[in-house]
DNA sequence: ACTCAATATAGGAATAATTCTTATCAAGGA
DNA sequence: TCCTTGATAAGAATTATTCCTATATTGAGT
């Protein structure tokens, strides 16, 4: 799994341990472990890759503790969940971002918001249905590398 | 499952028709039923909910085309698949509309789009990664049953 | 720092969701 | 109508997710 620059990685951690308190959450090595893994990597690892990573460093994890640690991070709001049912992928980045899909391979790519524009926008009626803790913009279609394969096979 | 006024449905259906050939689908019983009970239901029914419904008409039709069914008529954009990853609900309603998703119970809910306001920017950005197919915008929170009672629970 | 109640975890079993396999069947073009 | 190819039923197999229970840890209170 591709990691980035560690530079700012101490203070998300002590701001993710932070959120947990706030949360009621108690701070485990396993849930630090976990978000450390989730907010290294760039690439939106589904619960299996984050069990892979995070066993490298805590041989002992259990699976379920991963997906018991990321749904209660997603609850918190700590993380989010993005990605095709039945192939969740997490990302830990909460700045305002959409994600395009590929309804294929299930691969997740970031999407910037447009510059100066609201990324997104509530509209009002929501409240009448309950409380909103976080919206959820993915733009479903075929990767460029999954279209160049069918492609290939067709040729 | 409830059902809505049949008035347009044989215009639905041979619409669903007409797509289908467009899609190089075959035109089975099954796809028509399937879409059928979809169309006329108003509460995004699950794998299971719609295979219960088509049985009482095709009492011999195996779970498995129904999932067929229900993913091969996504990709061909006839029907939006909703709701939480690992609670696969499906909307036959292709007119542009919004789903708020409990996290709690999973239970969807339309969310009528805001006149003249646009509730997100697709960025020009978005062809580099592929060609999409459908814009997901999901807003996801506690619907008011179960924060009612999350709180009756707790007093 | 020490104690203790409440949470969280590991490990594995159980359940639920989804896909695959294979023999048959049916749609729709020739 | 015939025939090719895609679609289906039935159930097995696989994969994803949750549950169970005994043990271990956290953090509040002291």
């Amino acid at each position: 799994m591709q990691t980035l620059p560690s530079a700012d990685m101490k203070e998300r951690i002590s701001h993710f341990k932070k959120l947990c308190r706030k949360s009621a959450l108690r701070v485990t090595n396993q849930r630090v472990e976990i978000f450390r893994t989730l907010a290294e990597s760039k690439e939106h690892p589904s619960v299996e890759k984050v069990f892979h990573s995070v066993r490298q460093k805590m041989p002992n994890i259990s699976l379920d503790t991963v997906y018991r640690t990321l749904s209660s991070m997603e609850e918190a709001g700590l993380i989010f969940r993005v990605g095709l049912s039945n192939k969740a992928r997490f990302d830990a980045d909460l700045t305002p971002h959409y994600h395009f899909v590929c309804m294929e391979c299930g691969e997740v790519y970031d999407v910037a918001p447009a510059m100066g524009k609201e990324p997104f926008w509530t509209p009002e009626q929501i409240k009448e249905f309950g409380e909103v803790k976080n919206v959820n913009l993915q733009f479903h279609g075929i990767c460029n590398r999954c279209r160049k394969m069918a492609n290939d096979v067709k040729n």
